[in-house]
Parts: structure tokens; C-alpha cells; sequence
DNA sequence: CTGAAAGCGCTTACAG
DNA sequence: CTGAAAGCGCTTACAG
């Protein structure tokens, strides 16, 4: 097999210039139809692919966009990953993706090996640790190289870019009074993802709710890995608690395993709601009542901004979207209302 | 903000040459070390990072490898992308993504986009329409332009390259033995994923159980839209079947709510066991036995595989290897065996 | 130890 | 309508 052929040999084969070949490959009205067609057809014949290496280094843009995300296992990250690359490519652009694990060093490491050049913009949602430690140094690195930001789902106010949001607060606020209005009136809250921005908006939103209701707080933070499955059950018999607002999706199974484990029944004994609509919330028995945080339109529109603000499109000031999220009712929930 | 610093500025600062420059960054033994030290000091001064695209026009490895898969969402793919993910970044390269949302036209659209000279090697995984019509005038183009590849899991045999695999048809085969060693007789085979090789391949391996056992084959395909419930119930009350193997885990996850929705008990009434060792198997309730694919050791198999063809570890014939899986016993098997 | 020069594969003003 | 030349930002033999 030969070497990868490129516009010199095609030149050298039809004895004209390179730049000839370049302007009838580009459909240059300066070339004549026939040898632009000519052109084209050995083009064809030898398989040629212009190197985009080349011609973004001429161009300088290289339609592509970096996405580093904490982590893909999770339902949320996959789902707007998938709506990431679904309008990545129907804008005709590229990704290359990164995982941070949470980490903020993997994530700086991330950001380096992208601002080099290879990447039109950054996308990202921020690792725990950045979150946690508000440790922004990494990204600032990225406003040196004057390369774009757009930040979707896990912000810090701190950076200043184009950011995707839900109104975590809002939601949490209105998910609790659905569950007070159903006829509940213990209500805790149960976070596995402490340490995220998520998390935290979310639990605001359940004391605003709970303030306003006059009723007493109850939040529970845990390790997915060891859920506090006696804490629970205990609350529940001594009836201390007669629903929760869960801060995600796993956190809302593993609440409702263990009470169902325990012999209760849902939602007549516990009512729960969880967020993120993922497979496990649509298949469990029973089947989880949701806020939906449209992970995948969280994805499509981070890109599509990013999009635009790399073609110039949108104006100086950054722009915040909240997207509107809704409560998907299902079966843990009761409907008294 | 000033522009993107480069070689000549520098250069231009410290009134030497770019050569110079260059060789001092790289840590050449022909600079000496005062050199050395100042070019480097204003680099970082500067925040300047070498441009990738041009190193990768003179060097012509670009150190990131596509990647083209099916889908992201179903969790196979997910855990197989972050094995791909986590070695790439261990090894130094960067990964491109592309969807081929199981459509042949999507797939050669994202290799006709990736072979233009920004990647080193492809790693696939096929989409169900290539395999189902066996079209791979598409993947040829890659061999036309000496790109690398490395399939895993959905292969297809025409295609020659370096594969990674797991042996579905002996794991089913396995499977199937297991529902009967623990007491069931009449084994019914479930599959949600037709047209896959990995569907075919477990039914092979099902059906080569069944003939050793003499036990009438019952094979039941479906779209995963709208599970046949009524049938599955039929088939349990007439006591008809008194186990399933499922192909993928969507799959076994539905006969177990089906069945259990109309009141029977898994694993008294029916065992199953299903594919892909997701989140849903772990959390069902009960959980669920299940083939364990190994996708994140696929992923970095794949992704090693392709590193080592890259850089010429490998010898000229392809290799094909097929990784060992296992059986993860949950609740909706007995374990009277 | 330092630098001038060629070249990676392309694009694009500028001449002719 | 066609081509020579410069340049994108780097690397690397080759001279000095």
C-alpha cells in the first residue's frame, strides 16, 4: 500500500500546480470545469482526504470541541454526553472527551493536554473536588489561551463563561411541596453526592419548602458505598419520617430497597422522589416519581452555544440559561392531590 | 488579552533562534543548560503551549485515537468507553468519540471525518445495521488510508484486524447450563437485541445447550418498545418455561417485572439471568444473576491493543483475543446446585 | 553551543 | 484560468 497521497502528487500526476489542485478540490470558480473535474476524478480514484492537521493550521480553527465531564458511569453525564455528540455532529463538529474522575488534578491535566490547539472550545461540568475546594487556578489557564468555556449542570459562579443550568433549588423546593400536598408531612432529605453545587441547591431548595411549611428538617448525608440502611428503617418505624427527597438517582434506590427490604410499602408507608430520570427510576418496582433534569438538552444546548460563541455569534456578555425541568410522576409517589 | 504566544516571539524576547527555542523546550543536550533555563522561564512566564497540530505535521502521530461506537447510553458502552478512557489517558493519548446511533450511514460519515490524518487508529465497536447487512465497503476506506483498527465486541469476521471479544455463545452456553443444574427444565431464551452478533452468538450457545440436554428450544425476540408481557405471563401459567436467559440486561430486567407484576416470585416461579453487569442488575430487587461482559476490561484491551499496533509492538498478524467472563449469582437464580 | 534552512500539507493573496 | 510564493507553528538534520 502506498504512502497516504497528498495534493503534491496529485499535481505531479496531472503536471499542474499545487495550488491549482487545492482551489478545484475547494470548487474554486477561478478553475476551469474541466480541470476541476479532472482533479476531482483522480482525487476520487486515489482515495484523497485532505489533512486537517494542515488546513487547521492554515485556518486556525479545528471544529472540534473538548468535553471534560466527572464521569460517564453515571446516567446524567452519559445522557448529556449523548446530546453533546448528537449536536456536535449535526453542527458539523467534532468532540474529544475527558474524564476528570472527580479529580481536580485530572481535570487540570485534562485542560492542558486540550489547550494546545487541537480544540475550538472547552465544554465542562465541574469534577467534586473543583466544586468542593473552589480551586479555579486550572481553569483560569484556559482565559490565558483564549479559549472558550461553557460550563453545564456543575457551575461555580466564581467563572465567568456561558453557562447551562436547571433550577436545582426551584426544583427541590417544588418536588417538597408535591410531596406535603400528596399528604406527607415528615420529609428528609437524603443526598449521596454531597460536595457538588447540585447537591447543595437542592438542599436549599428543601429548607426553603420546609420554612415555609413550618416543618422540622431532617438531611442525610451518606456514602453510596455504605447506605445507612438502619437509620433509615429506624426513622420510618418510629415514624420520625414519612418521606424523602432524595438529591439523586441511585440515593432515591437505595432509600426505597431498603424500606421495601424492611417491609414497608411504597409509597403508603414512604413516599420518595428522586432526581435524574434514569433507567433504574423508569424500571424499579416500583418505579421511581422524578425530577428530570433533560440531561440530554442540557448536552445539545452547552454545545450549541459553544458553537456560537466560537463563530461569533453571540455578544460579549456571557449568557446563563436555566433550563425549565419538570417532575415525572410515577409510582413512588402517592396521587392525593 | 495578547494572541497565542509561539516559538518566534519567544524567540523574538530573547534574541535567539527558534531552533534554539525549540531544542531548549525539548530538554536537547545541544542547548546549555543557562539557555535552557531562561527560554524555559519565559515560556511559562508566557503560558506557552507548544501548538499540537504542528508538531503533529512535522512528527505525523497526532497521539489520540478515534473511537466509534453504537450508542453511549445502554450501559455496556458507557463502562466500555470509560476502560477505553481511563487507559488512554494513563498511556498518554487523547480519544475523539463518535455515535453511530446503530446506523451504517452515521458510521461511515464518522470515519470518512476521522481518517483525514487527526487520528492514530480507530477502535470500533459495530453498529447493528453493518452487522446485520454485512456492508463494510465503508470500513475498507480505512485500510485504504493505512489507519489502524481495533473492533471490539460487535466484530464480524470479514473484517481483518485486531479483535477483542468475550466468548458470548460458551457463556450462554453456560448460563443455560446453570438454570438447569439449579433445577430448571424448560429454559426459554429472551433477546431484546437482535441482529447483533452478540445476540446471535448467545442464542448459538443457548441452543448448543439445549441439544445436550434435550430440552425443547422456546426463542422469544422482541422490541424492547413493547415487551411481549402478556406472552411471558402466558407461557409461566401454563408452566411452560420455568427460567429465561435473557441477552441483555434491559431485556431480563423486563421479564423479571412482567412476571413479578402478575404475581409470581423469581426466583421460585421463574429464574433468570441476563447480560451486562449494569446498575440495574446490582439494584432490582431482587437482583439479578448476570453475565458479567467485563466491558471496562474490553475497553482497555482495545485501547492497549491499539497503542501497542501504533507504535509497532505487535506483529504483522492480527490478534484476536477472547476475554474470560464470568457468572455473577444474585437473587433470581436458586442455588440448589 | 547556536542558527539557517528545509519541510510537514495545506491555503490564499498576488502575478501573469 | 494557472502558478509561484509566503506562511500557519513546529522539528531536525546540517553547518558553523
Amino acid at each position: 500500500m502506498e504512502k497516504k497521497v497528498t495534493l503534491k502528487e496529485l499535481a505531479k500526476q496531472l503536471n499542474v500546480s499545487i495550488s491549482t489542485v487545492s482551489k478545484a478540490l475547494n470548487d474554486s470558480p477561478e478553475i476551469s470545469p474541466q480541470t476541476r473535474k479532472k482533479v476531482k476524478e483522480l482525487a476520487d480514484l486515489n482515495y484523497y482526504v485532505p489533512n486537517v492537521l494542515a488546513q487547521n493550521l492554515k485556518t486556525s480553527h479545528t471544529k472540534t470541541i473538548g468535553v471534560i465531564i466527572p464521569a460517564i458511569l453515571p446516567h446524567f453525564f452519559a445522557e448529556a454526553l449523548h446530546g453533546i455528540e448528537t449536536k456536535a455532529s449535526e453542527l458539523g463538529y467534532r468532540i474529544i472527551i475527558c474524564i476528570s474522575n472527580e479529580s481536580i488534578q485530572k481535570e487540570a491535566e485534562s485542560i492542558k493536554t486540550l489547550i494546545n490547539g487541537q480544540v475550538d472550545g472547552l465544554i465542562m461540568s465541574l469534577s467534586k473536588e473543583t466544586q468542593a475546594k473552589m480551586d479555579i487556578d486550572h481553569i483560569k489557564t484556559l482565559f490565558n489561551h483564549k479559549v472558550p468555556l461553557v460550563l453545564f449542570d456543575r457551575v461555580l459562579d466564581q467563572i465567568s463563561c456561558d453557562k447551562i443550568q436547571i433550577n436545582d433549588s426551584l426544583q427541590a423546593e417544588l418536588a417538597t411541596m408535591e410531596l406535603y400536598n400528596s399528604g406527607c408531612k415528615k420529609i428528609a432529605f437524603f443526598s449521596g453526592i454531597s460536595n457538588t453545587s447540585v447537591s447543595n441547591e437542592r438542599k436549599q431548595g428543601y429548607l426553603a419548602a420546609l420554612k415555609n411549611l413550618d416543618i422540622k428538617e431532617k438531611v442525610i448525608s451518606f456514602d453510596p458505598e455504605k447506605f445507612p440502611e438502619k437509620k433509615l428503617v429506624g426513622l420510618i418505624s418510629r415514624k420520625e419520617i414519612d418521606s424523602v427527597l432524595a438529591s439523586d438517582e441511585l440515593g432515591a434506590i437505595l432509600v426505597m430497597k431498603s424500606a421495601l427490604d424492611a417491609g414497608y410499602k411504597i409509597p403508603k408507608d414512604l413516599s420518595v422522589i428522586g432526581f435524574t430520570n434514569g433507567t433504574m427510576s423508569k424500571h424499579f418496582r416500583p418505579s421511581l416519581s422524578t425530577v428530570d433534569q433533560h440531561a440530554q438538552d442540557q448536552g445539545k444546548l452547552a454545545l450549541e452555544t459553544m458553537v456560537d460563541r466560537i463563530e461569533g455569534k453571540l455578544s460579549e456578555k456571557f449568557s446563563n440559561y436555566t433550563l425549565e425541568t419538570s417532575i415525572i410522576h410515577r409510582d413512588s409517589t402517592r396521587r392525593n392531590f
